[in-house]
DNA sequence: CTTGGCTATGCAACGAGTTGCATATGAAGA
DNA sequence: TCTTCATATGCAACTCGTTGCATAGCCAAG
């Protein structure tokens, strides 16, 4: 049940809706771990009823009303719970690195374009990563003294940065090595 | 359904048992892709009643009887289209990168053996992607002329070690991020 | 001689995640 | 004016993935 811990986290750094946490899972917070809003929903529900959540209903003007949730106590005693425990080392998914092994058993330049479109979106990613970096922790709102929630925050950026940069490359290499089994069978 | 696609794969590499093909789960392919045996068991019996599969009953000494699966002309066909689709870039849930976040909320120190035992993992996992690599790639029976499968396998795992290694890079950072909390921070 | 481990397959139940659809309103643009 | 976009929430049905358990025989260690 990551997700729970996922909207724990992002919740205590700002309570917000469900509308908002969705949002947050398509950046920020969601670069490490994504929802779709039918999922939020319905877990921010599960919580508030497992007393792990306030709500407060804020109608808007011309807007349909907004439920902002916030974590109490016990939420709050979850998260640290969970802290505590340990957990499995990731194990990834890696769907092109699946095609680029079958792509053995058809023309491997059929895979071309689509790496490369891969490398395009790790790319942009990249680029957004360092622009948020350059924006919230080298600019000129540099952390003043050392705030945990901060250096914690950058130190996962910097994650995410290493991932892309290293993606990138690595597609590169995926791309040389397509175009030179290209030029050397022609077609199997 | 990138799970049927998986084994595929696996299977045109080499024909196996449900049994063989949950052991390559565990290394190899499941490098990339993970599968439990139930759900490739599951997956199997669809895939033959589908007719992307054919089964050979193999009966065994001393052993439960084996069901060896062999990929046969449609499910050929259905990889191939699949290479022709495209595919979402992936999107990664990294929970330790939550914990790390959600350790603004608490003391970060209590994460530095849980980030120590993931330095582990990752550094082992390293150490065994290079061991392979010089055997099956860079050793005395290295490639003689340029086999597109072994190529292609090389590249993936390329991209294992590349992972592997920035991801030991990055908990070192976090390492001495949270170390550096910690002598700052005492206990909040 | 019994316990545990390895091969080999599978059911049943549950939890996690996705997809399609539905509803409501106001603002901006064609 | 009509459509589309953005806010805001939700149900229902489905597939995917995990966990626990069951069976069955052989082998090796204690």
């Amino acid at each position: 049940m990551a997700l729970e811990h996922a909207i724990l986290v992002s919740l205590l750094e700002k309570p917000g809706s469900g509308y908002e946490l969705a949002r947050r899972f398509d950046r920020s917070i969601g670069y490490f771990w994504t929802a779709t809003h039918q999922q939020i929903y319905r877990v921010l529900k599960r919580m508030e009823s497992d007393g792990l959540l306030s709500v407060r209903g804020l109608p808007q003007q011309s807007r349909p009303d907004k439920k902002e949730y916030s974590v109490v106590g016990p939420g709050r005693a979850a998260l640290s719970q969970w802290l505590h425990e340990p957990i499995e080392p990731e194990s990834i998914r890696h769907e092109l690195a699946v095609k680029i092994r079958g792509a053995a058993f058809d023309d491997p330049a059929v895979l071309i374009r689509e790496v490369e479109r891969h490398r395009q979106v790790h790319s942009d990613r990249l680029a957004h990563y360092l622009a948020g970096e350059l924006r919230d922790f080298t600019g000129p709102t540099a952390p003043t003294a050392l705030d945990a929630g901060q250096e914690l925050q950058h130190v996962v950026l910097r994650g995410g940065i290493a991932y892309e940069r290293m993606t990138v490359a690595w597609l590169d290499d995926v791309l040389a090595t397509l175009r030179l089994l290209g030029t050397q069978h022609p077609h199997t």
